[in-house]
DNA sequence: GTCCAATTGGACATTAGTGTCTAAAAATAT
DNA sequence: ATATTTTTAGACACTAATGTCCAATTGGAC
């Protein structure tokens, strides 16, 4: 199959593409077992058959859908964290911009959205894969923060004892109110993120900023 | 139905409820779409026939399972609740001791546990039901913890300028390592969560504590 | 003991989904 | 143009689930 898609590469690609994105929406919307093979189909505008010739089953479509998904979310964040801000003039004004943004992809990215949505639901079903992706995914998420975090304490800007902690906590403050008010369907707008971005920080530096 | 109940409240009740208690695990279990009737029949050790009997169809059972479930969890939590330190003499300490309690019951109770699970994977199925749960449980448990904080700030032992916001993030930061962590599966012990509280209070204080 | 409601087990029709097979059609390469 | 590979539509067998109907049985109430 790799050589198919090294010679032809682009409608290849293209026909399992289709195929992996109408899953993503598919299995997301209706979990493992209520997602249906036609549903997928239909959706791809492709024959039911063809997806049998390229994952096999029922089972092999899910884990290629959850593979090109974190990949996808993961190089995201991977340039979404390099606004980091190293050296801030304002440390809070900085910092809550950044949130701000961060939370905006988390909340509007529908290829995060959906596989936090899958790890939340599928992950009785499918322990191996999730720990992959909690360990690839929110984890490395989480790891990245602590570094910068890191350095910012390094930098004077903040009073860390531990940046692990510290980003966890950071994570969990940011995200706080979109998990209350917002996970079922509604989304909040850039306004909305930029308020909660700002109550997090706040109280994020009330607890780690230099006095 | 009703009069059933009340004219034979022993054994209706019982066959009920032990319909309901199995309705309850398949469900959390496999979800909406995966759980089975027979499943829960088998569970509960009745027929088929006597849940069509009660219930009507599988939608009657699941508004029902949901129902008592909300039901018992609240009950559960305003109990916990009373326990909330008013006028503490160390306001560290105690209000580590509550949040591990806390904690501890909030991670281990199979309730509050399921209909967690419940809200976060069937919400887009039953919108209006969920809209419910989250005023009635987790609204209502974050409203009853902003009273107690208010009460505390009043006191003396807090600095805070909104009781709702510190309420979510107090929540957001004693459960940020469970749901990191623990979700899929294992259970934190009771040492593990007297430290998650002591890491999440040690933060919230440094925000919001009397200086 | 007799009556009555609840319960049971099993047969049943219906629907929906998975996965296989095949012959025809379409797209692609040579 | 022709050969090869991919795709398609549809038929098919198989499984599992929902919800209904009913006759037989249980078990408590009077």
């Amino acid at each position: 199959m790799d050589i198919q898609n090294a010679e032809r590469p682009d409608l290849a690609k293209s026909k399992r593409d289709r195929i992996l994105e109408a899953a993503a929406t598919v299995f997301c919307q209706d979990g493992y077992t209520g997602a249906s093979i036609d549903a997928v189909a239909t959706k791809a505008g492709v024959s039911r058959q063809t997806i049998y010739n390229h994952v096999g089953d029922k089972d092999g479509l899910f884990k290629e859908v959850v593979a090109a998904l974190t990949d996808k979310s993961a190089a995201k964040f991977m340039l979404l964290m390099e606004e980091f801000p190293d050296k801030p003039t304002d440390v809070s004004a900085e910092l809550t911009a950044f949130s701000a943004r961060f939370l905006n992809h988390l909340t509007q990215d529908k290829t995060s959205r959906w596989l936090l949505r899958l790890a939340e639901n599928e992950s009785g079903r499918y322990p191996e894969l999730f720990t992959v992706w909690r360990e690839y995914g929110s984890g490395r998420k989480r790891s990245l923060v602590a570094a910068q975090l890191s350095q910012l304490a390094l930098n004077g800007f903040l009073d860390l004892d531990d940046a692990t902690l510290a980003a966890r906590q950071f994570l969990a403050l940011l995200t706080a109110e979109w998990r209350a008010e917002f996970q079922l369907g509604r989304f909040p707008s850039e306004e909305e993120c930029t308020g909660m971005a700002e109550r997090a920080v706040k109280t994020f530096l009330r607890a780690f900023g230099k006095r």
